[in-house]
DNA sequence: GATTGACCTTGACGTTGCGTAAAGGTGTAT
DNA sequence: ATACACCTTTACGCAACGTCAAGGTCAATC
């Protein structure tokens, strides 16, 4: 059997625009041209064909398909399973959003105008993604996903005061380290305010605190070059210099 | 507090790229452009901004964000009621994708590549899969949960051969038909072999075949309209005349 | 006063997966 | 012979910017 484009595109439901387009890319060829150039398609086009819309509609983008279909041993599986983590990804990230919308609809809801309440409340939302594009999956396979969600949750309530007490903390964490890491000693009185800060400021993200998930955190920040990198910025070696801190006042390490 | 565009980016933690972009599509003018041509920002394009990035945040097209941020009195909440709507449906073509994923990994692990078989598995669920979509509620109103499982558990057993016949048999009921459709009489005999070619093709589908519900079934072709849509997308009318041919061929009418 | 380097400008192409003309050749039924 | 459906390539448009490129401006330093 024989398909000109039409056929082949009614056949599949797609269009025959769709059909070049595949050709010009490279992913789906006609068996032959005629005299006249007209595409002609076999039976094992329309294989291909029926391939590249199962995976297309799995929403994997045609440059993966390509893979799949030109490469007869390519890993169909291992590509799938990649494809997968992305999907969740995504879930998440709609979840996120309409769990948004919903509170800003609340929020409006009876009011003509936006406040600056409001306005704050977006930025929170911001701060929370930030951080999730950051260290959202590393932080949620270490603390697990309802942590992560109660923290998210717990900064979505806080008070436009506490939301500037916290950046206000965030603050005095890193002038008084920065005065810490000069003497050099992280179980000196400076290092361990240091520390205690610290404390204070994760109980605003943490439903509860514990020495151990405190102590864990601090060895993130060693290990997760991210994180590293926003403690090193100014001075390398703080990130090690918070962590011992942390480690002495949770007791871990003397 | 004035802005340079860098100043503004870095405060929002956007490109500068960005902030042009938007000088542009007319959502955020700078506040005025001092002698040199740099673009200069104050406190209202900050706050401005901040609605623009929140609206952003949330999924909101641009063009969207634009009647929201420059008409005084736009319904925020009515714009965000809707794209809620949106977010809800695409969530659920992301929870199908992620079953039709998982199932497909399912089924090729364990092995080290995929099998031709397998991909034909995959490409009967896309088809049972597409099916539900499309029809699956009322069909199931119609026919019952068990029986429209039963078909879907019978093509899930079809070989390749048997798949291949029942797409072969699905073209010429089409080619056939339109044929038959030319002639004006669905008592001819083109029409009573369409109506026949649409029996066989199916008793690939159903368990046990009966007149009444083959009758039933080609009612319905006329009664809903994607049904219909896909019958008269070449001739309007194709459906009813199926319908009639296919009314007669039962006996159901003279 | 000249150079450096950071910052600013506009312009324009690239990205994804096609939709949608436009301009022109081909096939076939009447 | 003519109509009409079908085919071809070329090319712009879409969203929201990223990313050069080429060139002007500003502040500090030599």
């Amino acid at each position: 059997m024989e398909y000109t484009i039409q056929k082949l595109a009614n056949l599949a439901g797609i269009s025959t625009r769709t059909l070049r387009y595949y050709d010009e890319i490279g992913i789906l060829k006609p068996a032959r041209i005629n005299s006249s150039g007209y595409r002609i398609y076999g039976q094992a086009e329309v294989n291909t064909l029926q391939q590249i819309l199962f995976y297309r509609e799995l929403g994997v983008g045609l440059d993966s398909i390509k893979d799949i279909v030109t490469a007869p041993t390519f890993d169909g599986a291992r590509a799938l399973r990649e494809h997968r983590e992305k999907l969740l990804e995504k879930r998440e990230q709609l979840d996120k959003l309409i769990a948004n919308v919903d509170k800003t609809i609340a929020l409006t809801e009876g009011r003509i105008t936006m406040s600056n309440k409001e306005k704050f409340e977006g930025f929170k939302k911001k701060m929370i993604e930030e951080n999730e594009k950051k260290y959202g999956k590393e932080v949620r396979e270490k603390y697990g996903k309802d942590k992560v969600e109660a923290s998210n949750a717990k900064v979505m309530n806080m008070t436009e005061e506490q939301y500037e007490e916290v950046t206000a903390l965030a603050e005095q964490i890193h002038s008084t380290l920065a005065e810490a890491f000069k003497t050099g000693d992280p179980a000196g009185e400076l290092a361990q305010k240091a520390a205690d800060l610290h404390k204070q400021w994760l109980t605003f993200y943490w439903k509860e605190y514990s020495k151990e998930a405190h102590a864990g955190l601090a060895q993130m920040y060693v290990d997760d070059e991210r994180f590293t990198a926003y403690y090193d910025k100014e001075q390398p070696g703080t990130a090690e210099f918070l962590r011992d801190a942390i480690l002495i006042y949770t007791g871990q390490k003397k």
